[in-house]
RNA sequence: GCGCCGGUGGUCUAGUGGUAGGACCUGAGCCUUCCAAGCUCAUGGCCCGGGUUCAAAUCCCGGCCGGCGCACCA
């Protein structure tokens, strides 16, 4: 579709209440929309359309879990760090550059991230660092520090800092240890969640593709680290476009037609499960009305992944003639739950129990604190888990009188004695892990947007233009329209008395009787109505209406008892209209 | 955050230093037995603040917002 598509499809959104800027009464604010009337009933069936795939379809469990949270969340999960990014800004030619980089760049220092501003100022002017762009001198200029959470205090005063959430994901994580007492400590198990999150972008952009608010809808998957494959045999004839790494950086690259089976079986995704869902996700995009020619599936190139992704794919669509990210499917790793399992008391692991239980010898230490207390004072705490770690890691070292520990480059000599050091048989019945999460993320605004582009269509009825959005009954947000063929007061009131059925069936219904109807037809073609139902003076005699879909303009005609099942059945895909006998 | 361009009814758009016109939409009515027909009438607008000027929607400055490019996108 041309590049103007998008600015259509904007102005449409804008006008038939799909969304638009938020607070524009007072000048409005970037990266804020509103879903309209329209716009909210497609995002919330799109929602529901994702709950029963992805939580209900794969048997997994919804979760609600708060936007805000404390600073200790963010200190472990890595955000309070890597979210915080120092930007320089040349004096002479205005670039600006990350100056942890510049000074990481330049300098000794491997870790400027975790510097102080001021002290990384410091660095800049000490070493005379330059602008990498111009080579103009950076000393002097300020550091400014970009932090793209939304920051707030909880409770008054000074009370503890918060932060929005910048993924929902988090809320599942930290949440691990109650969820897998609910999920009986068993792996595999799965948590989704839809919500908002928030990032305070420098630079939002393009409409609703890339805001500042907007909602995802996370599974976090589960698994034992060593087992726990998915059911390949769902998926495996599904196709696929792939655009691998190695394309990527290839000179002719190109995206490869494969389906999910031959990619695992030829390693073009190492991974089984995030190749079951990108057969899931591929399945799913195509029925809520993603145009699968416009559609990939392209790896993570290895400097674009995150810190804790071993391997990642995104779903891509296309829209105004550029890629955009839809959903992301990443291994994680142990990455997330290891993290919380440092920073908090709690356990984020669960046991898992051997098949036999095992008889080990374990090297362990009992040390005697009545002489490392008075002996060593504050230090004794760092001696005894020194020893604790040689213990298990050399054995040797206690063959001797003393045992030599080494506590913050200092040495310690402790008489082997006094560390009650032992080796013992144990009877393990099992273990510890950290479960490896599975991280399907999708994008839940940007694919509103993608399907309303891919559904955007023009065409001509009887040489007049039309507008039209093509949107699947199934997410439709107006699913009927219903009309008197004339203004008529006993037509009038026969339509209004079938809306009321209609709406009574659980569909949504629209009723209009304004001016002809030719116009109230395009009205509904243009938000994307995929039905509507026209009284005319012979249903009186007939009891039957007609029923025109959006698409062909076609029309048949139905008995009136018979409309809310056949419209259920076309909402739910159980009835094509062309099924229908005119 | 930087650079370029822009901001006129709900939407799209014309326009000039002397406070604005069109089209579509919307509403009321007439007409109309299935695809934006016609006729009459009506509602509704110069992004915000400051400056220059007798006079600013128009010129200048700043802000806000938007598009694109750069940077950013864990």
């Amino acid at each position: 579709m041309s590049e103007d598509t998008g600015e259509k499809v904007v102005e449409l959104a804008k006008r038939r209440g799909y969304f638009f800027r938020s607070s524009s009464a007072y000048g409005g604010v970037g990266g804020f929309y509103t879903f309209g009337p329209q716009g909210a009933a497609l995002k919330g069936n799109v929602e529901e359309a994702w709950r029963d795939r992805f939580a209900v379809g794969e048997g997994h469990m919804e979760i609600d879990a708060p936007t805000i949270m404390p600073e200790p969340v963010f200190e472990a999960s890595g955000h309070l760090d890597t979210f915080d990014d120092m930007l320089v800004e040349c004096p002479d030619c205005g670039e600006s550059s990350r100056a942890d980089h510049v000074v990481e760049d330049n300098t000794e220092y491997e870790d400027a991230e975790s510097l102080p501003i001021p002290e990384v100022e410091e660095i800049v002017a000490e070493y005379e660092l330059s602008c990498p762009e111009c080579g103009a001198p950076l000393a002097g200029a300020a550091i400014e520090e970009f932090n793209l959470m939304f920051e707030t205090q909880v409770g008054p005063g000074d009370g503890q800092p918060g932060y929005l959430r910048p993924e929902t994901a988090q809320g599942i994580f930290v949440e691990f240890p109650r969820l897998k007492e609910y999920a009986r400590g068993q792996l595999p198990f799965g948590v989704t969640q839809v919500g908002r999150a928030y990032r305070n972008e420098i630079s939002p952009r393009r409409s609703i593709i890339r805001t500042r608010e907007f909602t995802q809808a996370e599974l976090e998957l589960f698994v034992d680290p060593e087992g726990d494959g998915p059911d390949l045999s769902a998926v495996e004839d599904v196709p696929v476009r792939l655009y691998p790494a190695s394309e990527q950086q290839a000179d002719e690259g190109d995206e490869v037609e494969t389906t999910v089976g031959e990619a695992v079986a030829d390693g073009t995704i190492a991974d089984p499960w995030v190749a079951y869902f990108l057969g899931v996700a591929r399945e799913w995009y195509e029925s809520v009305g993603v145009d699968m020619d416009r559609f990939r599936f392209r790896q993570h190139l290895a400097g674009e992944r995150a810190h804790y992704a071993a391997d990642c794919w995104d779903a891509e669509g296309e829209v105004g003639g550029n890629w955009i990210e839809l959903a992301g499917f990443a291994h994680r790793g142990d990455y997330d739950l290891s993290k919380h399992q440092a920073h908090s008391d709690e356990r984020f692991t669960v046991f898992r129990q051997y098949d036999e239980p095992k008889t080990v010898e374990r090297a362990e230490v009992d040390p005697d604190m009545s002489y490392l207390g008075p002996e060593f004072g504050g230090d004794a705490g760092d001696v005894v888990s020194g020893l604790e770690e040689l213990a298990e890691r050399d054995r040797a070292a206690f063959e001797d009188e003393t045992v030599t520990v080494e506590v913050d480059g200092e040495s310690h000599e402790i008489p082997v004695e006094k560390t009650g050091f032992a080796v013992e048989e144990r009877t393990e019945s099992g273990e510890h892990v950290v479960p490896h999460v599975i991280e399907p993320s999708f994008g839940v605004d940007r694919l509103v947007y993608t399907i309303l582009e891919h559904a955007y269509r023009e065409d001509e009825v009887d040489s007049e233009e039309r507008t039209y959005l093509e949107v699947d009954p199934e997410v439709a947000p107006t699913f009927v329209g219903v009309f008197p063929l004339q203004s008529d007061a006993e037509l009038e009131s026969e339509a209004e008395g079938i809306a009321a059925s209609l709406r009574a069936e659980g569909l949504s219904v629209t009723y209009d009787d304004s001016g002809a109807i030719g116009r109230r037809y395009r009205r509904q073609d243009e938000v994307g109505t995929p039905f509507c139902v026209t009284v005319d003076y012979e249903s009186r005699e007939d009891g039957a209406v007609t029923l025109r879909e959006r698409d062909s303009t076609d029309q048949v005609r139905l008995p009136i008892d018979d409309l809310p099942g056949t419209l259920s059945a076309l909402r739910e895909g159980d009835l094509e209209f062309g099924e229908l006998s005119g």
